[in-house]
DNA sequence: TTCGTTGCAAACATTTTGCAGTTTC
DNA sequence: GAAACTGCAAAATGTTTGCAACGAA
């Protein structure tokens, strides 16, 4: 009952952007970074593709920043350390003991970590029955 | 220079709800269920109030489900399960290693979990300097 | 009487949607 | 040619803000 895909160029482009960045874009971003190649490309394109790719499990959102979702196509679960004062998303490779191994592996960034978010996602009992 | 608080019997009444309940509420729900008690009550005094107790400290922002903010007054560090089909937020308590803990925690609850989400917040090197 | 708080409505920002035209298969 | 994709603008949603009235110190 899926409905299938078809070719796109700007479909094309925007995962082909997100595959070649860390910095965890927002769609407004990702819509100014393309506009120059693709001068008639419009904002609801970009917010269509990133639900069908968001669908499709090839990206995730991996952080909601000032009320703007971040998205990332490196769907391998890995923590992300999120500024709260200029909003950059930096990706947390590894996964060792949670708080001594986020303090190392940011201390050299000088980075200051003020507090873990750790956010299950799944299906409830109720939900999962269904 | 911070703004000395006054007292007000709607931002008693909207934090004491915070504390009486585990549901992780947004604003809409607060001001819902404020409403018979105070029908005067406003739902941008509720957002004004929510910000307020975030500043201070009171309350944190535990996620954003639905494009909505949920709240939690226990600002102790603790982990949160969000079903991604209804959308409720439960508290996940205790701080064993990652994986296995969260799936024992969840188990009796007939949970399916199918991804974690890890963030840290804090500042980033350029944010620290100043 | 000073200054924080509130209700109300308007303003905002982000995201979604309807429609008509275009592209892909 | 059918069905998916797109631009555009309008709509929907969640949150913030300006202002005048109100309440606490």
């Amino acid at each position: 009952m899926d409905t299938q895909r078809k070719k796109s160029k700007k479909r094309d482009a925007i995962i082909a952007l997100l595959k070649s960045t860390k910095s965890h874009p927002n769609a407004e971003w990702i819509y100014a970074t393309l506009k120059p190649e693709f001068p008639a490309l419009s904002l609801g394109t970009v917010y269509r593709n990133l639900t069908q790719f968001k669908e499709d499990g090839v990206i995730t959102s991996v952080a909601n920043v000032g009320g703007q979702e971040r998205y990332d196509a490196d769907t391998n679960e890995h923590a992300h350390f999120i500024c709260d004062c200029c909003g950059c998303v930096i990706d947390v490779e590894a996964s060792t003991p949670l708080g001594k191994f986020a303090l190392s592996a940011m201390e050299e960034t000088g980075a200051v970590i003020t507090g873990v978010k750790l956010q299950f996602h799944g299906l409830c009992g109720e939900c999962a029955k269904k």
